[in-house]
DNA sequence: TGCAAATGCTTTTTT
DNA sequence: AGCATTTGCA
C-alpha cells in the first residue's frame, strides 16, 4: 500500500479512537503532561503506546512543538520505531526530532557545543576495541603488569567511575587509595589525556562530557533547558547516575519529566545502571505523580503467572501485581537435552512442528540465550533443518576487521590527530613499516608533542630508509588529498578511493584466499551502507557518517519484513515480543551465569529471566542440557534455580522417563516423519568424511563448483565460484568431489 | 628488519 | 573468530 494511504487510514482511525483505545491508567499517563511523572509499566502493559500517545497528545492537544520534546529510548531501533509511530499518530512527517538514545542525543549536542570543552566538533567515538588499544598503551608507558591490570578490567572500573561522574582526580578517594586504585586512577587520567589529544570520546564520555558541558556552561544549559519543555525517558530502570543527572539538569527549568520503567526489568546493573533511580524517583521529585500500568496485554495467563512467580523471589522491588484478561493458554514446556546439540535439535524440530502444524511463519519464533557463544550450536541446527534465521548479536558488522580498517582510514581522513586509527592502518595493507619504524615515529611524536600523523609527515627527518620514506609519503598523501576534498566528495567515493589507492583491495586479491574473498564481499557490502547514507542522511558529511556508524549496532537493525527465526541474547530481547519464545541453556552456571552467582547478582539474573519469560505471547519453551560444552570445556550443569521457581502446574517438566514419550510423539508427527525420511535420503548422499577437508573442490547441485573453506562436524563452509560463501550440511546435500 | 605461520587463549550481558 | 606471542625465514 502507498504510504500516503497508510497515513490517511491512520488519521481516520485516530480521529475517532486515538485516546479512547487506551485503558484508564494508560490515559492517566498520557494526560498527566505537567510536572514529574513516574510511570511504572509492567511487561507488556502497553508502554510504547503510552509513550507515543503522550507525545502525540502534547503536540495535538497542548500545542507543543514536536521539536521541544526530548524523548530518550534505549536503542536506536526503539527510537526509529517511536518516531514512526508518532508520525503515524500525527499524520505528518518530521525531520530531526529529538527522539533518540542517550548516547545519540549527547552526540548531537556535543557536535554543536563541544568546542566549549576544548574538543573539536568533529570528534571521533572510540568503541571498546579502541579503548583497549589506548589502555594498553597507557599500561606500557607506566610499565604495569598486564596480568594485574587487565585492560578489560581497568576499563570496566574506569567506565563505572564515569557512570558516576567521577573523574580521574576523584577516583582514588572514592574507591580507595590502595596501590591498585592509585594506579588505576593514574591510568584513567592518562587515558583521558590521550583521548583528548586524539580528539576522541568513548561511550561513557559522551554522557559525562555532556553533563560537564552543562555544569560549566550555564548559558548552554539554559538554552537546552528552555528548549526541551517536555522530557520522556523510556527504560528508566536502566539509566545510570550520569544519565540521571543529565536528565535532572535538563528538566529543572520546566519540570515536565516523564519517566517510564519497570524495576523488575532492570538488567544493566553491570553497565552502571542504578536501580535506585527508579526506586527513589518519588523522593527526588516530591511532587511527582505515579501511574502504575499493571494490565498485561501480551502474554497468556500461564506465561504471566510463571513470570510473576519467578520474580516474586526478589526482595528489592516495588510491589506490583501484573494481571491479564487473556486466556490461560498452554503451560510452559521444559525440555531436558542430553547435551547442547540435543537441546538445539529440540528447538529446531519444535519450530518445524509449529511451522507445519499451526502454520506459524518463522518470524513468530525467537530463541533466547544468556551468552552469545551459545548461539553457534543452535545456528548450526537451524541451518541443518533449513530453517531461516537471523542473529541479532551484540557484535556489530562494523566490528569486522576489514570494516574497522576502512573506518580507521575514514577517521584518519576526518581527524588525523586520531592516533589510534592512524596507527591501525599505517601498515595495513603492508607497507613495510614495522615495529622498529613505528617506535621511531612514536618517539618523534612524543618528543615534539605532536600527533603520530605529524610524525609521519616529517618522515624525512626521522627515517633514512628510502623505501620506508616513500611508502610513508604515499600514505600521508592519500590521507591528505582525501582530507582536502572530503567536503566535496560523497562518502562512497571517498571509500572507493581508499579501497583502490591504499592498495587494500589489491592486497586482499593477492592473498588469493577464501577468507580474503569474504572480506572483499564485506567491503562491497559496506559500500551499500555508504550509498544509503549518501542518499538519505540528514547531514551528508563524513563526520556525520562516522558519528552514526559508531553508535549503530546490529541490535538496531530491522529484520521485521523477513520471515526468519530471531536469535538473540536475553539482554537483546528487551523491549521485544514474539508469539513463541525459547529460552535455552537454563542451567546453573549458564543462567544464572557463573559470574553473577560469584558476584551475588542473583536478583539481576532473575530479572533477566523475568524479561525472557515475558517476551512470549502464546507459547514458551524452556530448555537445558545435562551436559554442555562451552568455551572448549564440558560441564554437567544442574538445572537452573529459575526453573524450580515456576510452580508445577504452570510447567511441564520433561522428566527422564517422559522423554521416550516425547520422542514417540515427535516421531509420529507428520513433519518429523517427513524429516526423518529426508534424513535417510540424505545419508545416501553423504560423502566419505575423510575426503572432505579444507581446500577440496566440490560440486553442489544448486550452487555449482566451489572450494571447501572449513569443516565443523558436518557443517561445511564452501566458497562457490558463482554463489559466494555458503554454509552447507554434508548430510543434507548431494555434493560431489570434483578433483 | 619485516613478515608469515603456528600456537595458545579468550568470552556475560551492550550503548 | 580474532588476538597476542613466538618462531623461523628472507
Amino acid at each position: 500500500m502507498d504510504n500516503r494511504d497508510n497515513l490517511k487510514q491512520n488519521m481516520i482511525y485516530n480521529e475517532q479512537f486515538k485516546y479512547d483505545g487506551l485503558n484508564p491508567m494508560q490515559q492517566k499517563a498520557v494526560f498527566a503532561t505537567e510536572g514529574p511523572v513516574l510511570v511504572l509499566a509492567g511487561a507488556g502493559s502497553g508502554k510504547t503506546r503510552v509513550l507515543t500517545h503522550r507525545f502525540a497528545y502534547l503536540v495535538e492537544e497542548r500545542g507543543v512543538s514536536p521539536y521541544d520534546i526530548l524523548a530518550i529510548t534505549f536503542t536506536n531501533k526503539a527510537a526509529r520505531e517511536m518516531k514512526e509511530r508518532v508520525e503515524d499518530l500525527l499524520g505528518n512527517y518530521y525531520r530531526g526530532l529529538w527522539v533518540s538514545t542517550f548516547h545519540s542525543a549527547c552526540v548531537r549536542i556535543l557536535r554543536m557545543e563541544i568546542d566549549k570543552l576544548d574538543f573539536k566538533k568533529n570528534f571521533v567515538i572510540y568503541d571498546t576495541m579502541d579503548q583497549q588499544v589506548v589502555m594498553k598503551e597507557c599500561l606500557e608507558e607506566l610499565d604495569l603488569d598486564r596480568e594485574m591490570f587487565q585492560p578489560r578490567i581497568v576499563l570496566g572500573k574506569m567506565g563505572r567511575a564515569k557512570d558516576q561522574l567521577i573523574g580521574p582526580d576523584r577516583y582514588a578517594s572514592e574507591f580507595g587509595d590502595d596501590f591498585l586504585n592509585k594506579k588505576i586512577s593514574e591510568l584513567y587520567g592518562m587515558y583521558q589525556d590521550k583521548l583528548k589529544k586524539n580528539n576522541a570520546l568513548d561511550f561513557d564520555d559522551l554522557i559525562m562530557k555532556t553533563v560537564q558541558l552543562f555544569q560549566t556552561n550555564p548559558m548552554v544549559l539554559h538554552y537546552y533547558q528552555n528548549k526541551f519543555k517536555y522530557i520522556l525517558v523510556d527504560e528508566f530502570q536502566d539509566t545510570n547516575m550520569a544519565q540521571y543527572v543529565l536528565i535532572s539538569l535538563l528538566a529543572k527549568e520546566h519540570g515536565n519529566l516523564c519517566v517510564v520503567g519497570d524495576d523488575d526489568q532492570s538488567i544493566y546493573g553491570w553497565r552502571g545502571a542504578d536501580i535506585r533511580n527508579i526506586l527513589g524517583f518519588e523522593k527526588d521529585f516530591p511532587d511527582s505523580r505515579v501511574v502504575k500500568l499493571e494490565q498485561n496485554y501480551r502474554s497468556t495467563k500461564s506465561i504471566l503467572d510463571a513470570a510473576n512467580m519467578v520474580v516474586a523471589n526478589n526482595m528489592d522491588r516495588k510491589v506490583k501485581k501484573l494481571w491479564t484478561d487473556n486466556q490461560g493458554g498452554e503451560i510452559i514446556q521444559c525440555y531436558q537435552g542430553n547435551n547442547e546439540y540435543d537441546e538445539a535439535n529440540f528447538i529446531a524440530s519444535t519450530i518445524e512442528k509449529l511451522n507445519y502444524e499451526e502454520n506459524r511463519p518463522y518470524s513468530q519464533f525467537a530463541v533466547l540465550y544468556r551468552t552469545n557463544a551459545q548461539s553457534r550450536v543452535i545456528e548450526e541446527m537451524l541451518m541443518k533443518n533449513g530453517i531461516p534465521y537471523r542473529i541479532y548479536s551484540g557484535v556489530r558488522f562494523y566490528d569486522r576487521k576489514e570494516i574497522k580498517d576502512i573506518l580507521a582510514y575514514l577517521r584518519a581522513v576526518e581527524n588525523p590527530a586520531d592516533d589510534v586509527s592512524v596507527k591501525r592502518i599505517i601498515n595495513v595493507p603492508r607497507r613495510g613499516i614495522g615495529a622498529k619504524s613505528m617506535s621511531r615515529f612514536e618517539k618523534y611524536a612524543e618528543a615534539n608533542s605532536e600527533s603520530f600523523f605529524n610524525a609521519l609527515l616529517n618522515v624525512n627527518k626521522i627515517q633514512n630508509q628510502s623505501r620506508v620514506e616513500a611508502q610513508t609519503n604515499k600514505f600521508t598523501d592519500l590521507i591528505m588529498s582525501l582530507r582536502e576534498k572530503r567536503n566535496e566528495m560523497t562518502v562512497t567515493s571517498i571509500v572507493e578511493k581508499i579501497y583502490e589507492d591504499s592498495g587494500y583491495i589489491d592486497a586482499l586479491l593477492a592473498e588469493d584466499k577464501i577468507e580474503a574473498e569474504s572480506r572483499i564481499e564485506n567491503l562491497k557490502e559496506f559500500l551499500s551502507l555508504t550509498q544509503d547514507f549518501d542518499e538519505n542522511a540528514e547531514e551528508k558529511t563524513l563526520d556525520g557518517f562516522l558519528a552514526r556508524t559508531s553508535l549503530e549496532t546490529t541490535m538496531d537493525e530491522d529484520g521485521d519484513d523477513m520471515n526468519t527465526v530471531s536469535l538473540m541474547t536475553l539482554h537483546g530481547a528487551k523491549g521485544l515480543e514474539f508469539p513463541v519464545v525459547f529460552i535455552s541453556g537454563m542451567e546453573e552456571g549458564i543462567f544464572p551465569s557463573y559470574m553473577s552467582i560469584q558476584e551475588n547478582n542473583e536478583e539481576e539474573e532473575r530479572r533477566l529471566c523475568y524479561v525472557g519469560i515475558t517476551r512470549a505471547k502464546e507459547r514458551l519453551y524452556i530448555s537445558h542440557a545435562v551436559q554442555r560444552t562451552l568455551y572448549g570445556r564440558t560441564n554437567q550443569n544442574a538445572i537452573s534455580r529459575f526453573i524450580k521457581e515456576i510452580p508445577e502446574g504452570l510447567i511441564d517438566i520433561d522428566k527422564p522417563y517422559d522423554r521416550k514419550k516425547e520422542v514417540r510423539k515427535m516421531q509420529t508427527s507428520p513433519l518429523f516423519t517427513g524429516a526423518m525420511m529426508h534424513q535417510k535420503r540424505k545419508s545416501k548422499h553423504s560423502l566419505d568424511p575423510n575426503r572432505i577437508k579444507a581446500g577440496v573442490k566440490v560440486k553442489h547441485p544448486k550452487f555449482g563448483v566451489g572450494t571447501v573453506v572449513s569443516v565443523a562436524g558436518e557443517i561445511l563452509t564452501i566458497a562457490f565460484v558463482d554463489a559466494g560463501i555458503k554454509k552447507i550440511s554434508s548430510e543434507f546435500v548431494k555434493l560431489e568431489i570434483t578433483e
